[in-house]
DNA sequence: AATATCCCCAACCGCCGCTCT
DNA sequence: GAGAGCGGCGGTTGGGGATAT
C-alpha cells in the first residue's frame, strides 16, 4: 500500500526536479508545459506526494484547477477521489469492525444505497469502502443462492431475501437497551438510537438444544439475564447475542452461515424487522424458524 | 508447482444537481 | 433562462493478491 505519510514528511522529502521539461509555478510547484495525455490507473508514490503537498498549501477545493496547476497529469475528479478515499489524513484503514458492519446494515436499511450518507456516520470510512463492503457481501450471498439453485436444492433463505442487490433489514434497538458484546461492553455507535447500555449483567449458560433438527449432540449457547426476565424458551429457540460474531446459523439443509450473512438474510425475510431484546439478543421467532444458531 | 477461482478494493465512468456567467 | 463548468454520488470494472484445486 502506498502512503500513509504526514504532510510534513512529504514537504521535506518530495523532489520535484526530476524532469527537464518541467518548470515551477509561483508556488514552487512544477507545471508540465507539454500536452501529454492524462494519466490513468493506479497512483504512484510521487503523484501521491505531489497531491498531498499541493493540498497542504492550497486546500482541497477547485479540483480541476488543482489538477492543472499542481502538475499532476490527472483529471480533477481523479485527484479528488484519490484524496478523499486514500490520502486524506483521517481516512481509517483496515477491516471494518463488527460494530461498523452492523451500523452499515442498519443505516442501509434506512437510507438505501446512499453510501455517502452512510459514510457520514462512520468517521474515517469512505463511501467507496462501504460500497465495496456491501457489494462484496451481497455478491457472495448471490453466488451461494445460485449454487443452491443449480443443485436443485431449496434456497437457504427465501428468494426475495437473496435476489435483490440491496436486502433491507431494520435492527431496532428497543428502549434503553443497547447492543452489547459478550463482555457486556456497550456498543456505541454514532447514531442517536443507541444511547445507553443495559445495566443487567449477562450470564452465559450453555444449553443443549435437541429440538427442531433432532441433533442431540450439538450444544447451543444462549444467554439469560441475571433476573431471568428475558430468558428464552429453550425448547424452541436459541439466539446469539447481537455482536457475537462467533455464532453461525444452520438452516434445515444443514448449511452453515456466518453471523452477519444470516443476519442480513433473515432480516430480509422477516418483513424488515428484528429486535434487540432486554438481554441483548436478537429475538424474533420468525428468525428462529429459519434455523438454529450455533456457536 | 501450476492453474483456476475467489475476493478485495482502487479507480474510472456516467449521471445529476448546483453555481456562475 | 440557457449553457458551461464543476463537484458529488452511485454503479461498475479490472488488477492483483490470496486461496483452492
Amino acid at each position: 500500500m502506498a502512503a500513509n505519510f504526514s504532510t510534513s514528511v512529504v514537504r521535506s522529502n518530495v523532489n520535484f526536479h526530476d524532469d527537464e521539461e518541467e518548470e515551477e509555478n509561483e508556488n514552487g510547484v512544477l507545471i508540465h508545459d507539454d500536452e501529454d495525455e492524462l494519466r490513468r490507473g493506479p497512483w504512484t508514490l510521487d503523484e501521491d506526494k505531489l497531491l498531498v503537498h499541493y493540498i497542504s498549501c492550497h486546500g482541497d477545493r477547485r479540483w480541476n484547477h488543482l489538477a492543472k496547476s499542481s502538475g499532476l497529469k490527472r483529471t480533477g475528479k481523479s485527484c479528488r477521489l484519490r484524496w478523499l478515499n486514500y490520502l486524506k489524513p483521517d481516512v481509517k484503514r483496515g477491516n471494518l469492525t463488527i460494530e461498523e458492519q452492523i451500523l452499515i446494515i442498519q443505516l442501509q436499511s434506512k437510507l438505501g444505497n446512499r453510501w455517502s450518507r452512510i459514510a457520514k456516520h462512520l468517521p474515517g470510512r469512505t463511501d467507496n469502502e462501504i460500497k465495496n463492503y456491501w457489494r462484496t457481501r451481497v455478491q457472495k450471498q448471490e453466488r451461494q443462492r445460485l449454487k443452491f439453485d443449480s443443485n436443485n436444492m431449496p434456497a437457504p433463505f427465501p428468494d426475495h431475501a437473496m435476489g435483490c442487490f440491496a436486502p433491507r433489514i431494520t435492527v431496532d434497538i428497543m428502549g434503553d437497551n443497547c447492543m452489547t458484546n459478550n463482555g457486556g461492553q456497550a456498543f456505541t455507535s454514532n447514531t442517536a438510537e443507541c444511547t445507553s447500555a443495559t445495566s443487567s449483567s449477562v450470564l452465559n449458560s450453555t444449553l443443549s438444544i435437541s429440538t427442531i433438527f433432532g441433533d442431540t449432540s450439538e450444544h447451543y449457547k444462549t444467554q439469560t439475564t441475571s433476573n431471568g426476565v428475558a430468558e428464552h424458551d429453550i425448547n424452541d429457540y436459541a439466539f446469539p447475542t447481537a455482536l457475537d460474531c462467533n455464532y453461525q446459523m444452520i438452516n434445515d439443509c444443514g448449511n452453515v452461515y456466518d453471523y452477519m450473512d444470516a443476519l442480513i438474510n433473515l432480516g430480509s425475510s422477516i418483513s424488515g424487522c428484528c429486535h434487540i431484546t432486554e438481554d441483548n439478543s436478537l429475538l424474533d421467532k420468525q428468525m428462529a424458524k429459519n434455523g438454529l444458531w450455533k456457536r
